[in-house]
DNA sequence: CCAATTGTCTATTAATATGGTAGATTTAGT
DNA sequence: ACTAAATCTACCATATTAATAGACAATTGG
């Protein structure tokens, strides 16, 4: 029930280039050293976006990548699907038996796997790129008058 | 965002133990022959369940496993965390920064995290094994009207 | 055109987690 | 004492994760 390193990595630069969002292209020198993201892995990672339609990406000097589309039409789930497959944790339950046995209760687990499902992606669905970057704001403003608190 | 094997393993053990309460100790061997789990894989799976509090044990002839308490008062998200550790998806952010850096957007991460974590916990904190057991008699009878009305 | 820069592709590696097994030991009932 | 059960310690094979290496292709500025 974890978010992978990868996922993890996937989601920062995501919201690095919706911040960026309009400037045209950006380097994933410049990501990976301002994200802190190793560099190698991270093209990985923007280059499976890229096939996935997330990303679009210049060739050759001044190249880079930049969103295939507005972050308000991002959202989080469309990019951690891409890296981890399918978010849903209902594999617990390879095959479904029909057989009416009183101890196969494999069904009834999965019945409520599906509700953590439908719990995770009600969120990650939901939420988008252009959220990110106002909670980004918002916490940037909330430290700043936090700092002039103590200031004072 | 996987539920291991190991839990889902778990999960159908303690169903099948709760199905079976009130009436003394089940040995590893019948729950694994019903439940179709490796027996020597289940045995770690109870042990580790009976040291977390969650399953008496008696040993020698005729010993076996038994839950500690009512099926009522205990969660899958008990169970689960005995086997998979943390529920939460929230070691994506290892350390918290308190610099104001406009890239620093980890923290953004996390506080997503922390609502899927929730929406996740809501679901497998609230349901009990009681419940798990009412599943499985109502889609039993469920199954068997079916089967009538087919027959007919 | 050429050289520098930047993304693309294919492998490989190291570390860790997962799923499962083996066998000796302890405990308790008959 | 004998037997059936859990317990403990250790091990192994495979898959996944995280990361790295290096050759290749495209683009642009000079």
């Amino acid at each position: 029930m974890k978010l992978s390193k990868k996922s993890d990595y996937a989601l920062r630069a995501m919201i690095y280039l919706s911040m960026n969002y309009q400037r045209g292209a950006v380097q994933i020198k410049e990501i990976s050293a301002k994200e802190k993201i190793p560099q190698k892995f991270l093209e990985n990672i923007l280059l499976a976006l890229r096939k996935a339609g997330i990303l679009n990406s210049k060739m050759g000097l001044r190249g880079g990548y930049e969103l295939a589309r507005s972050p308000d039409l991002i959202t989080l789930g469309d990019v951690i699907r891409v890296l981890d497959g399918a978010i849903a944790p209902v594999n617990c339950v390879s095959q479904i038996s029909y057989k009416p046995c009183s101890v196969e209760v494999t069904c009834v687990i999965r019945g409520v796997m599906m509700d953590v499902r439908k719990a995770i992606t009600d969120v990650l669905d939901t939420i988008t790129f252009a959220d990110m970057c106002k909670r980004v704001k918002d916490s940037l403003e909330k430290k700043e008058s936090e700092v002039l608190t103590y200031a004072i």
